[in-house]
DNA sequence: GGCTTTTTTGAGCGATCACTCAAGAATATA
DNA sequence: TATATTCTTGAGTGATCGCTCAAAAAAGCC
């Protein structure tokens, strides 16, 4: 019986992924979305319902795509070679919006003003450090990790250094590069 | 002749550091300035000049104080020391408006608006990469470090190092003391 | 106390914010 | 083709944004 939309609905949220990830949150307004979007106010409404609910589809977005690569190159080389080829694939990635994780950036613009999507943002980092995890218990029962390194505490250090050198990747006059070769090299004293 | 100013301008500065760390530059508006500042627009405009102005003097406020902090606890402890405990104080500081470094954040969020105030605080970062170069220079004269590491590197490093770990620190659920630890120990394998 | 100079006050500026809604356009079914 | 249903349009909502400015209040100098 009726009029079918337009549009692709997760092209739309690929695209707002995008100009959230690069501008942030309050950096991206409703005339930004519209504008890529190529909707008007009235459709975009109809849509997603907020410009928080169409932030939390992108953040999700994000999260699941990241994971979905994260495992896809398990399955191709094994769990340390991932862990090794991370680092330099993700500030290299010329398809991404920005080098910086979009999930931290978001973690840090949010969590002041006590928002739920930074503790939804958390949540999904946290899923994204029981992943790696899994890899560093993945390479040790591979045999290429020594079984006395706690799994956990690895991912938790792996982490917090692919957040810094993302962010490193964003600023000018920062060889990432280089930090990246060290995050994976420093892999092999395991 | 004249009427004099009933603040403290560097007390100002501080207090408005504090909240635009916390908060962010979109973040932090002029009510929540003036409410924090106890002036009102037209005080607040004649003493800054605009809201940009009084970020930018927050900015260097921050960087010269984390400055200051840096050569007294190296005056104190020596390079290495300086080095190894610095991690560990900066997420401990319980006076800081935040655990996140102030200069990240500003370049995460204001860089795709191309905004001049990235680009200060990515040079203000720079600086205190070169900081910590040079504290890696002087931990290798004092013999506590083999002469054949680069400095810069070093100082890259370990500078990306305390981006994610103090990024880390600002998340629920992350034990960060863990992260600080092990990136002090690294420095016992140069 | 009178005068000069500066600070302080606060109403209000235009612009932009996220968002609403009634009317019109389009499409699948009958 | 007629009808029902949905999507699309875009002017317009009140709230908040950073900021201005003229008038009032305060303090140092004679």
């Amino acid at each position: 019986m009726p009029r079918r939309p337009s549009y692709d609905r997760d092209t739309l949220i690929e695209r707002a992924r995008d100009i959230f990830w690069r501008q942030g949150w309050a950096g991206t307004s409703l005339k930004d979305l519209e504008a890529v979007l190529n909707m008007k106010p009235g459709s975009f409404y109809a849509a997603f319902g907020s410009k928080d609910a169409l932030f939390e589809l992108a953040l999700e977005k994000y999260a699941a795509d990241g994971a979905a690569r994260l495992e896809a190159l398990a399955e191709e080389h094994g769990a340390l070679a991932t862990l090794k080829l991370y680092p330099r694939l993700v500030i290299e990635n010329g398809a991404a919006a920005a080098k910086a994780c979009m999930l931290a950036k978001t973690v840090l613009e949010l969590t002041a003003r006590e928002h739920a999507l930074a503790d939804r943002a958390n949540a999904l980092l946290l899923e994204a450090e029981a992943r790696f995890a899994g890899l560093f218990r993945r390479a040790q029962s591979d045999g290429d990790i020594l079984e006395s390194h706690d799994p956990q505490a690895l991912a938790r250090r792996y982490q917090s250094d692919l957040i810094g050198l993302r962010i490193s990747a964003e600023r000018d006059g920062v060889d990432a590069q280089a930090i990246a070769a060290e995050i994976a090299e420093s892999l092999n004293r395991l």
